[in-house]
RNA sequence: GGUUCCGUAGCUCAGCUGGAUAGAGCAACAGCCUUCUAAGCUGUGGGUCGCGCGUUCGAAUCGCGCCGGAAUCACCA
């Protein structure tokens, strides 16, 4: 399972790291066996997604996706950040009325009102619900986008909308079967002092649920649907204490599967500022990242002249390969514990140890086979060669690596780590280019070793391939 | 303050289930295209592996204690 994108806003770098890597992963346990369900949640209620509406209401004309030219996270997103902007005028203008701060935080109109349609959003409100199912499509349509865009799917997407309710369920029980209690003002706690940890709150005084009863809901109608042996959570650092705290609760009122839950924890995304927060718009956007890396993928490509003779479509669709190709794998070669940097000002490499670095391999073999075939008529797929022969260092080398690669799946799915896969891949194209720059493949004089270097480069590329598949990224054939 | 995570070349990262002179890439400098794709290859310079103590024949790797950074401890999600 994937962390929750809010509906409120677009999808951002942080998203693209976690989706990429639940990806990644899922193609990587499935290689070590497993069978494999992808579950997506999103969270579409809340104060956040009243604050974009209310703001729309108010400033938005009537404006959808398609009378402003606009994916439609990116125009919900848009009167969020208008909210905000409006909120703290208002702030601001109280605060000069002789307002205390916090006061003035507290009793803005423009909040109250949000405050209220979330109200009435609970309540069933038809015109809100109306409008809270229009601004929701407009993101999920945009966020499908994204997603397709990543070459990435789901086989469930779980909405928050429909699991609160079974969260409170589950609440109202274990406070009858006296796991939980109640404070005086009728709100429902969970006492973990226990376990280390603090009092945290299941149900707030008006009977409203929070993230965790959400959660709890979500956890149950996971475990009843797919009854899965493992159920990994691939969610953020930032939600450490909540994961701990979801197990503990799950345990205490008596689910022993909780015992299966895995929170995959991975680091934040930093900019050299800093932490990004959307409300400072410091976020990388995800559509606008991956139009730059393309950008950057033609005209990289362009200037090194290596799409003469491709037809447009062709070298359009190179261009994306390589875009998501350095992006991903830029994502993913960075042990998944560990908090990235990413600095915008320096594009995506695409040199060194990179994506397009191990697809330029691939491609460079493809080539050669591609010769092999045309000028001396050899097809390795129907050959096979002689094992009595005398290799070199290198030779032996790449032997070696390919060896690994069954190894280094395992690890990669014991250690829930597509890192291991790329460092892995990198190593293998590194040495392969070493081979290539030193040793003749074609221009050999002994036929032998002709068949048996193509035989090597033909496993190379094979397992370059596989390994690349285990991180998305898709691998040409030409470039 | 409590808890969790991170700290390896100027920068970004490998290596961490203990093993020999700690590896890449970027950046800098010097080379290699009339021969299989130069998005490549070769070389040079650059590191008290945050600090200290301990365990061990042996520690970047394990333990403890400091120091530095991040996250979290909400009737936000």
């Amino acid at each position: 399972e994937y962390s929750p994108p809010t509906t409120n806003n677009p999808l951002h770098l942080v998203h693209i790291r976690n989706i990429l890597l639940g990806w990644s992963l899922s193609e990587i346990l499935n290689a070590n066996g497993w069978d494999v369900k992808k579950l997506n949640l999103v969270n579409d209620r809340g104060i956040h997604i009243c604050k974009s509406m209310l703001a729309w209401i108010k400033f938005g004309n009537g404006e959808t996706p398609e009378s402003g030219d606009l994916k439609g996270d990116h125009l919900v997103g848009k009167y969020y950040v208008l909210f905000d902007k409006y909120y703290k005028e208002q702030i601001k203008e109280l605060v000069a009325q002789g307002k205390e701060q916090e006061e003035a935080e507290k009793t803005a109109p423009i909040l109250l009102e949000a405050q209220e349609m979330l109200r009435k959003w609970e309540a069933n409100d038809e015109e809100t619900i109306r409008l809270w199912k229009t601004m929701n499509a407009w993101v999920y349509a945009g966020f499908d986008d994204t997603y397709k865009k990543l070459g990435v799917d789901f086989d469930k997407i779980y909405y928050e909308s429909d699991t609160y309710l079974l969260g409170k369920e589950i609440v109202q029980k274990g406070l009858a079967d006296g796991h939980l209690y109640q404070k005086e003002n009728q709100s429902v706690w969970a006492d973990l002092t226990t376990d280390g940890l603090d009092e945290k709150l299941l149900l707030r005084a008006d009977g409203t649920s929070v993230y965790m009863t959400q959660d709890l809901g979500t956890a149950l109608l996971r475990h009843r649907e797919f009854n899965a042996e493992k159920l990994v959570y691939v969610v953020g650092n930032e939600q450490n204490y909540h994961f701990d705290v979801l197990k503990i609760v799950l345990k205490r009122l008596g689910y022993s599967w909780a015992e299966k839950l895995y929170h995959l924890s991975y680091g934040m995304v930093e900019l050299p500022e800093g932490k990004m927060k959307s409300r400072e718009g410091t976020v990388v956007d995800a559509d606008d990242l991956i139009a730059e890396m393309i950008e950057t993928a033609r005209k990289n490509t362009v200037e090194l002249g290596k799409t003469q003779d491709f037809t447009p479509e062709e070298a359009e669709n190179l261009y994306r390969i390589l875009a998501l190709g350095a992006l991903k794998y830029f994502m993913l070669k960075v042990d998944p514990v560990k908090n990235m940097l990413f600095n915008p000002k320096e594009s995506i490499d695409f040199n060194g140890n990179t994506g397009p670095f191990i697809q330029y391999t691939h491609a460079r073999i493809k080539s050669l086979l591609r010769k092999a075939k045309e000028q001396k008529n050899i097809d390795i797929k129907s050959l096979s060669f002689d094992t009595e022969i005398n290799m070199q260092a290198k030779e032996k080398s790449i032997i070696r690596l390919l060896y690994d690669f069954p190894e280094t799946v395992k690890q990669a799915g014991e250690g829930y780590s597509p890192a291991v896969i790329a460092n892995y891949a990198y190593e293998l194209a590194k040495e392969f280019n070493g081979f290539y720059q030193d040793i003749p493949v074609l221009k050999e004089a002994d036929e032998k070793l002709i068949i048996f270097r193509l035989h090597l480069a033909y496993f190379t590329a094979y397992t370059l391939k596989n390994a690349m598949h285990l991180l998305g990224i898709e691998v040409p054939e030409k470039m």
